[in-house]
DNA sequence: GGCACAATGTACGCTAGCGTACCGACTACG
DNA sequence: CGTAGTCGGTACGCTAGCGTACATTGTGCC
């Protein structure tokens, strides 16, 4: 959890306030434009921050697990964001009343330097979500989206349809299934509805583009105390 | 120039570390990964951020003009990105110490307040840029690039080419070409050898796709006070 | 067991955009 | 004033991904 890698002192301050919280796959945690009263830690959850379109469809900006946290307007001074964010994983979570961490913020110190630090890494990762929509193929991006999400969860087996994981990227289910498939054939992951899991990861992240890389490097060097724990 | 959106106090204090520079057109002002020892406050002159794949192929992640900074890295804690900062179109910029900015920002007060927002506006950018990457057409692309350059810009006159608007955008020249003679013909712009005027700004602002809406209203919403002088 | 529905597989025509190639026109500079 | 080089226009075949439609196969529930 990203708040573990504060100083003992930091962190117990906090830590009385933090509520354990159970969520559903699919449950909205923030609307677009919408109050934030809570920010979420995921612990063994995964959280898609997306766009909704206005004609109803799709693109993720970015997957938040226990690496770090959901609600960063708050503390970046917006309240708000224009972007939706879904629970891509059931899982549990820590929330904190975002008083509280407003408040813990404009302290400075290593709590907020911990949380911009995360904000950049995040920024890396819309970045490159963006440079991979523009030139890479969906198999590619399906690779990414595969090892982020590994990434942010202790299993290989990731509990999500080729439906949803097509609304995630942006694309056609069947674009999905095709690329699903090919995997499938190259003997890297194995699935069956709603399931995927990574039999091979090495293979995978060979076949992966740059994207994920960049994303990776950037996330340890930023928070490597956090990296540690995953 | 976004500090001018400060209290006077908070203004004057930096002020006089304030240089001015004079950018030309192409330079890159922040390789990536590199060591940033100024932040820039483009005046006139717009950078565009942007990733530069190992294919040597690239995309635009985000535009920076006079509502904004360059460098936000520095105080976000990274110290450095992997992305490049080029100078889209030539103009002044002040530029400040890296040493000073972050010495205000860790004060907190305004000039912090200021800054996050900020790069809050700017995650926006990127966020959008993603969404459109996925989701718009080339034309639409186009569109939404000259109405955020215009928009950085006291002219409705952009000096560059088609094939560095296609580096930008991250699409072929010729895909450029083509948008940007059904814009002609549609009676939007005009253009020649390097430079594209926009004639018809409301209806090219019909013809964008949301994306771009999404972003100014952000902008709008979060830096009211440098919207207002821009 | 069987029914309904959800998840996945497959197929087909269509279009945007790519890669490539080449041409014409403008411009700067000798 | 001519020439080299840059910039823009056009064309052509190719492919990835889209939209659509429909078939198949699990899975949970009565």
């Amino acid at each position: 959890m990203l708040l573990a890698a504060l100083p003992a002192a930091d962190y117990e301050r906090v830590r009385p306030q933090l509520e354990p919280v159970a969520l559903d796959l699919g449950r909205a945690i923030y609307e677009s434009g919408g109050q934030q009263v809570y920010v979420y830690f995921p612990i063994t959850s995964i959280i898609s921050l997306l766009y909704v379109m206005l004609d109803g469809s799709s693109a993720e900006i970015a997957v938040v697990g226990n690496e770090g946290l959901v609600g960063i307007s708050l503390f970046m001074g917006g309240e708000t964001t224009p972007s939706r964010a879904v629970v891509q994983s059931a899982g549990n979570c820590y929330r904190l009343r975002s008083s509280v961490l407003k408040a813990e913020f404009v302290k400075g110190g290593e709590m907020q330097h911990l949380l911009l630090r995360y904000t950049q890494a995040l920024i890396t990762q819309i970045a490159q979500t963006a440079v991979c929509n523009r030139h890479h193929s969906v198999e590619q991006q399906l690779c990414r989206w595969l090892l982020l999400s590994l990434d942010r969860l202790s299993s290989n087996k990731i509990s999500m349809t080729q439906e949803l994981i097509a609304n995630m990227l942006g694309v056609r289910r069947e674009g999905v299934t095709e690329a699903a498939g090919r995997l499938h054939a190259a003997g890297l992951i194995e699935y069956s509805r709603g399931t995927i899991t990574v039999t091979d990861r090495p293979r995978l992240e060979a076949k992966v583009c740059e994207c994920y890389a960049v994303v990776k490097r950037e996330y340890d060097r930023l928070l490597p105390s956090v990296a540690a724990t995953a």
